[in-house]
DNA sequence: ACCTTTCATCGTATTTATACGATAAAACGC
DNA sequence: GCGTTTTATCGTATAAATACGATGAAAGGT
């Protein structure tokens, strides 16, 4: 945030915010992909597959470490990366959530939003 | 993207991106939830309800509206927004797709994610 | 010890996001 | 018409994100 701190807001809010964020570019969600199909760790590999530069995906990979995506080991010279269950599972959840008391019929009195 | 332009990527993931993005910040978050809420339309009421001057809300609803998740009409002096119904169901259903992809038992072969 | 490999971090540049005050536009009431 | 109300946009300032080259640090091989 800009001028002030982004305090006054539900935790539950912040965090969601965060996950959603750490989604919110192309290149992690590729990296997510990547993860997934390799099944564990890797690092180098990664970089092959995106058409970014090895520092910017090390910033990405920063960036889903930081959300708690992803987690990451060194393992010689090379470092070990993997998907962290635990994590995407809290976050899947509260985005179902989210949608789900966002749904047209959760607390509003009008059936259906008409607006347009 | 700074320099270049955010191309080469998948264009599932940068839809997908674009979604979890518009989630990316509280404050968006807390908008769509004060208009489950309310049901349908409002706008200064949502300025009430947020710790935000009225430009900085309205800014947060141009991007929710970009994203697709919000409806907005002109109702005499003042603007009636909504949910999308349909734009939230779509991004529900690609991110439970991506959450489901980066499961444990996806395409891996290693059973669970040892890494760390 | 030296070189190579691998990756994180630093430094930098550019773009975008965030936030607010101030102003303009639109519609209503008088 | 005039003023009020409501909201979007403009202008501006600051912070964060994005991207890359270059540099360090860590570990292995020779």
């Amino acid at each position: 945030m800009p001028r002030t701190a982004s305090a006054n807001f539900a935790a539950t809010d912040v965090e969601l915010a965060a996950w959603a964020k750490a989604l919110g570019h192309p290149a992690r969600v590729a990296i997510l992909r990547v993860l997934a199909e390799r099944g564990t760790c890797i690092c180098g590999e990664i970089v092959d597959d995106l058409p970014l530069a090895q520092a910017t995906v090390s910033q990405h990979l920063k960036a889903l470490k930081q959300a708690g995506f992803v987690q990451g080991r060194i393992d010689g010279p090379r470092s070990c990366y993997c998907l962290n269950p635990a994590t995407l599972a809290e976050a899947q959840r509260a985005l179902a959530v989210l949608f789900a008391g966002l749904g047209p019929d959760c607390c509003s009195s009008s059936p259906d939003s008409t607006c347009s």
